[in-house]
DNA sequence: CCCGGCCTTACGTTTACCTTAATTTTAAGG
DNA sequence: CCTTAAAATTAAGGTAAACGTAAGGCCGGG
């Protein structure tokens, strides 16, 4: 299963002191991969070679000012950054957060305040859909629509309601709509238990969504089978 | 166009002053729609009623006191919520940030970085698609596209998906673009037991995906073998 | 020329998925 | 607490896509 734990983070500072007490802490927190840099120059190169899943960023460095450094990686990237900083000045916290840092902690730190702060962003980012989806999102797939939020699906036929596990299957399917999502995946995502025995379970309630998403259930146009790997919702027909 | 500023804010701090002054910061910032408690059962109500899409909540209320209004509201929902506390201490900030909240900011703060922050968080929930700039990890081959997650191949000729195994191999090639990957190689990313008998069953799958890939299959100009090694990508032809 | 490595095609098999229907569980109302 | 309907879960039979197998052909190198 896939976490936000996934994720590489680079870390930039040019006190090893530091560097090795990030790594112990980072890795203590369950991130797996954690690489470093102790100037600008490796920084970017790094930044360009291994595209970090986020990074933590020193003020002040030996070639240059992490702000810049984040400025120019910014234009790259949009991944999580944070800056770590021994400078205090609210015109420095400002002109970090200004400049599109997620946070800006300040030497000394708490271990533990890093890590919850990191995994907030982290998970906001990664983790995006799960957040509510606003307002009055609507899936619209030619001439259905599903109204996410009062469960409803409207065709040319009229009006049906959605069940409890339909809903929470399509709405995993549009999270990741136009990429294929497991079987397994779809499953942990309806089901509470981890345990499930016959995943024909699956199949009977894809089925069913089917019925009332498909003009013809047997021809899926949306709800699309991919042999061997899973699901997929088809991307939205803009017509 | 839609905008973070179309989020709903609750605000809920028990004076008055803070209030109104919150008001005043948010509104000059931008967010139209404001609402405010000063305790925690005008709270509940608001939050059930409006469903705001984030929320600062104090952390001293007269009624209650605003952990475990947070523990309790994030149960409902995920939308972004933020403590605004007198209190520094330490384990008040990793409780607060425990609890799920977004950031902890203490009084006295900076109007300035309480938008900074909070943009920066509304911004990473609600623009979520454009914080993974990793866009559509693609192979381009000439006129062939090939989308990994959605396992579609598109060419001049319309659309076609990949199997799971053609899925397998064609990524394996692609890690190692340029390079020969060998049989066995190939074999070892696609097949789960490392027990096959007829390696002849990686040039048929090879074949198919050749069919697929290539303009002319018994002439391919990205799926290179190379006599008593192995195979090959061909880089990607940027034009 | 011959041999080994690779290609190509056709065909039989497997397995993942579909479909329907019966059964069990859950929820709502009296 | 019982009744009833809706929803979820099993179960089993059917189907076709994906896969594996094998046999014959090609082509380059020795």
């Amino acid at each position: 299963m896939k976490t936000i734990f996934d994720a590489k983070l680079l870390v930039v500072d040019d006190e090893p002191e530091i560097i090795i007490l990030l790594n112990t802490i980072l890795h203590q927190a369950g991130f797996a991969r954690v690489l470093s840099a102790e100037n600008c120059q490796q920084a970017r190169a790094l930044f360009a070679l291994e595209k970090p899943d986020g990074a933590i960023l020193d003020v002040t460095l030996p070639d240059g000012d992490g702000f810049s450094l984040m400025q120019e990686l910014r234009q790259q990237s949009n991944v999580p950054m944070l800056f770590l900083s021994a400078r205090d000045e609210d015109e420095n916290r400002l002109l970090g957060l200004g400049l599109g840092a997620d946070d800006y902690i300040t030497k000394p730190f708490l271990p533990r305040e890093l890590v919850l702060r990191l995994n907030g962003i982290l998970r906001r980012v990664y983790q995006p859909r799960q957040a509510q989806p606003t307002a009055e999102e609507c899936l619209v797939l030619g001439t259905v629509t599903v109204n996410f939020k009062s469960g409803i699906v409207k065709t040319d036929a009229g009006e049906k309601n959605l069940t409890a596990k339909e809903h929470a299957l399509l709405k995993k399917l549009w999270e990741n709509q136009g990429h294929i999502v497991t079987a397994d995946s779809l499953c942990r995502s309806a089901w509470d238990d981890d345990l499930y025995g016959y995943e024909n379970t699956l199949m009977v309630h894809i089925r069913r969504l089917r019925e009332k998403i498909e003009v013809d259930p047997s021809q899926p146009q949306y709800l699309l089978t991919v042999r061997g790997m899973g699901y997929k919702l088809a991307k939205e027909t803009k017509q």
